[in-house]
Parts: C-alpha cells; structure tokens; sequence
DNA sequence: AATCTGCCCAACCGCGTTGTC
DNA sequence: AGACAACGCGGTTGGGCAGAT
C-alpha cells in the first residue's frame, strides 16, 4: 500500500490568494492545528492543493509572523549567518523568530545582494587579473610585473577576508546531515565562554562584514586599483 | 495623462529528503 | 528493500506597483 497523491492539480484554484480563502485556512488552522496538509485544503473547503496551503500559511497568514522592513541589525546578522550557512535559508530563518525563508531570500536577493556585490566583483578581478599576470609571465620574461603585481596586492587584501571565512568553514567542515546544521545559533558562535576558536570565528565574520562595508563605494574602490 | 522601466514579493515549480507501506 | 507519496526547501517567475520619462 502506498499514500495517494497529494494532489490532481485537476479542479484546483492557483494564484493570488482571496480574503475568503485566507478566513476559511485560519480558521481551520486555530480550530484543528496542522495535523497533514494533504487533508487541510479539503477539510477546510478550498479548492487548493496541500502544497499551496502549507506555503500561505507558513508565508503570510501565521499568527507569529513579524511583518515590516529589515532592521540594519537584522540585514547583518542575515550576512553573517549567510557567510555561514550558505543559501540554506531556511537554516537562516530559523535565527529570526516571525521572518520567514521565503522573506528572507527575497530580501536577500533584491536588496543585500546589491549591497555586496562590490565584494563579488572584487573577487572575480582578482581572478581575471592574477590569470592575466600568469599569462604575460608564459609570453615574455622581459615583461614589467610591477603594475599588476600591485594591483593583484590591493585585490588581494580586498578578498582575503573572504578567502578566510572560506577556509575556515572548510576547516569546520560543515556537514549538512550532522546535527551542527540544526543546533547551530549565532550566540553559540559569538559565546566568548566557548574560547579562543569562538573568538577567531568571530573576528573572521566581524572583519568580513567590516570589509564588505567599507567597500560599498564601487567607484573608488575601482579608482584605487586602476587608476593609481 | 499615457507609457515605460525597474523593483518587490507572493506564489509556483522542481528536486531532494523523509516517512509509510 | 524498494516503491512511492508527502513534505520541505531553494530557485524562479510573473503580476502589481511606484517612479521616471
């Protein structure tokens, strides 16, 4: 015996949710808890599969969720914990009590993104030009290194910081399936009674986060290593 | 006032994981 | 043990809106 579908995706409402059907989710929802979301859209009378549901509810209608903009605070812990963590944002979420996955990701992507692009695209130049330098270095033996050699130097120091965070991480070895992903919080990772190696962690992400906001002005950041 | 453009975010899609039979 | 449904997550899309032209 195996579980029937979740859904025929025949006969079923999609898009934007109405007033009524959010009344009608609520409602079943406070009177009988989420029990299997496979049932919900029936027993509560939508025309709805489980999967829509699951995510109106999680996304907008739960009771404990904290609405309105970022706090500045907030957008840097959402940095530090991505240094971290990655694009699991639901492992992200769950260090902000009201903010959902779903919120975050967007704000991630049309806002932090932006902001930090500057740091990406320090990185990528540092590729470009220390392949080009190897390059020149195949040509010639006469070539003169000094311009780009200090200019790969200011990149360098640009992304070292995140070349540590990097290497940390890999040294930490993260393992999804572990418990680490799960019993993971930010406090454990800043908790000076944790000792030294907390300490360091800490530092690595404050310098990360320090870096990328002093590099925030893209222009003279490209003036400083082109046009010196 | 009308049209265009870019941004934001709710919702959907597809895939990996987990649970059940 | 294998098959398959249900669930959960991350990536992507598209409609609505605001500001620019």
């Amino acid at each position: 015996m195996v579980r029937k579908p979740c859904c025929d995706k025949v006969g079923l409402k999609r898009g934007p949710w109405t007033s009524e059907e959010d009344g009608k989710l609520i409602n079943f929802i406070l009177n009988n808890g989420i029990v299997c979301w496979r049932t919900t859209p029936r027993l509560a009378g939508l025309l709805r599969c489980g999967k829509s549901c699951r995510l109106r509810w999680v996304n907008y209608l739960r009771p404990d969720l904290k609405r309105g903009m970022f706090s500045e605070s907030e957008e840097n812990q959402i940095i530090q914990l991505h240094a971290l963590l990655g694009n699991r944002w639901a492992k992200i979420a769950s260090h902000f009590p009201g903010r959902t996955d779903n919120e975050i990701k967007n704000h991630w992507n049309t806002r932090i993104k932006k902001r930090l692009k500057p740091v990406e695209d320090a990185k990528k130049t540092q590729e470009n030009i220390s392949s080009t330098v190897v390059k020149d270095q195949e040509q010639t033996s006469e070539i003169t290194l000094t311009d780009n050699v200090q200019s790969v130097n200011v990149v360098n120091e640009s992304v070292n910081i995140l070349d540590d965070v990097e290497l940390w991480l890999n040294q930490e070895t993260i393992d999804t399936s572990s418990s680490y992903g799960t019993s993971f919080s930010l406090e454990d990772s800043v908790n000076p009674s944790m000792g030294e190696s907390s300490n360091i962690q800490e530092n690595y992400v404050q310098q990360w986060v320090d870096s990328a906001d002093s590099m925030l002005s893209w222009d003279a950041f490209c003036d400083s290593i082109f046009y010196n």
